[in-house]
DNA sequence: CATGAATGAGAATTCATTCAT
DNA sequence: AATGAATGAATTCTCATTCAT
């Protein structure tokens, strides 16, 4: 178990950094949220980049994890792949200022934002596994698997994200659906957009 | 006719946000790689923030202006779709370092990034128009066009931006080639990934 | 007989306050080179202040016990002054953190570095009385001897902690020996370094 | 010509460090001393060490060179080490909170303190040639040439160091002189103190 | 006696912005 | 138009000290 005041930071620090991003997040505000000293933060985390680095890798931890377990519950690809686009949509729902960060602090030069990066790509290959599998088993078909995989990433990510900033700032909290975004990737990653007659 | 020096300033702005992103650019370093002094730059810009936003909507306009040049080529949809997917790509490879900021810079909260994202949603309003055209013209077929809107969106910009990173590092600047992603992005969505016997 | 874990503080306390002076020193290096919670610490000694003062007035009455020791052997002045020197010395190399901290917390405004300097003082009264009593003798002859016992405490003071500076850093932890620095401090204070024909 | 703000935080410096110390000192009140805002020490300086740096070779580059041009005026040994003792002590009167400084700052393992040593070395060196020449002209008689080096530094600046100390705190300002210190330290280094018949 | 998590008052440093030249 | 020295508000991080267990 976790000790109890490291909880309740990184609770207020996910929520600042997401309103801010990295740089503009101050430890003030994180402290002041948690409702702990600053030197608190300071007992516990190195550093601001050492507190957003657990942060960050415990989210995309928690991404792939999540969509490992609802993979594994499936043997067929084309079920494993349907599962896994559920359980992203799902967890970016759920999960909405994680799936912010990831994105908006995915780029740049640091080292941190690299760590970041080579995470997600694991996350990448763990959906290039599924398709290579897919397409050995004779049920998908496609030419370059790899940019296939960060395609869907991408195209799943991109969605939600979209969504969320476009209610954002409306009066009554909108609980987002799954379903239409769910419906959207599968359909376009199982079918295409072209009318088959 | 714009004034040469801001010309320069811009040609630094780019390099300087797109290698720090916005909060760990310094003005210093904007001037000294622009080769000007900083006052000159207060000079011809009211802020840094003002410099920032001139720089990305004109960014943005490019990528619009460039999509809509290609598209306006062909009549069908399906051309239309096909010449968007290779602008968009070929935009991003060309100008990595806006693709950058694009993505990185898109999210938050202040002002300025609820402007890009405006412009961002005109950008995806511009594919669904196309999307919307083909199911009316009755070549596309999909149950959410503007969620389809967004995922090509996603899909067709972190294919590109995924590997700008993953070939970053590398000894030998690599020329990446937009065939590959281009083939990619054509074949999800034309076709999706199963297997068509 | 002194608590053991006062004990074990002090050895720690003289290690960390030698290397670093007294404002770089950190209570948690001392409390984890001493091996203890920093709570122990506080539970001995009242703040950082007493410590380093307890430390330093050990250090110093040490000194001057181990000079007044050596001194009481002899009964004439020249003998006396004679074993000072090799007392100092000798104490200096044996001791040469504390001979490092003693030069360079003796001088400044606070309250505790001038306590040091008193003590300091009664160290050179000490030396000067000999001269003093040297003079009555017939042994010795100067116009000034409380400036001459200051500047000797400062020649045997600064030729020990040049030597030592002089071989810090070296490969192999030279041993250092006394022999030549009371010869050079005996010749100047009894012949100074006119040659005689 | 220097700049003028630098000239003034200079001074403003000198005082803050030499009464506080390196540590104690704040670069806010040197600010204040100096009548300047923070923001322009940090213009002309890199930093704290920077500022401490910089006036520390001043000083002690100063003294050098005070002592050289007193030097050079004699041709016999004697006289310059005459001259040299003269200097180092009115030196040291004349620039009291340096002599402060250049004792209390010299020990530690910070690369500028290593600094400050190798530029005390090379005036050691310098009074050490004095010492060479003698006894090779047959002036000066001694077995160890380095060691009376840097004993001679240590009798005549701890002699000063002792006296300011000692009047410090005193109502009236003490116009300390020079020739009972002086005095001192060549009947020291001239005679030694034993009594000639 | 001993502990170590928690605190909060500072301190160094940064940097967008201003403005006199 | 252009400059760059000067500013000072803001921010991260430090660390001696406290105190509940």
């Amino acid at each position: 178990m976790r000790h109890e005041k490291v909880d309740i930071i990184f609770q207020a620090a996910v929520q600042v950094f997401a309103e801010r991003g990295f740089d503009q997040a101050k430890m003030d505000e994180i402290a002041q949220v948690a409702g702990v000293a600053k030197g608190t933060i300071y007992y516990h985390f190195k550093s601001k980049e050492d507190l957003f680095s657990a942060l960050m890798n415990e989210g995309i931890e928690n991404l792939i994890d999540y969509a490992k377990r609802n993979i594994t519950l499936y043997s067929r690809p084309i079920e494993q792949l349907n599962a896994l686009i559920h359980a992203h949509i799902q967890f970016f729902i759920e999960n909405k200022k994680l799936a912010k960060l990831l994105l908006a602090e995915a780029f740049g030069t640091k080292e941190r934002q690299r760590q970041f990066r080579r995470q997600i790509h694991e996350y990448i290959l763990l959906i290039k596994r599924i398709l290579d599998e897919g397409v050995r088993a004779g049920e998908f078909s496609m030419i370059h698997p790899h940019e296939m995989a960060s395609s869907l990433f991408g195209a799943a990510s991109i969605v939600v994200l979209h969504k969320i900033y476009s209610f954002e700032g409306r009066e009554r909290k909108v609980d987002l659906k799954a379903t239409v975004m769910v419906e959207t990737i599968r359909e376009l990653v199982f079918n295409g957009i072209l009318k088959k007659e």
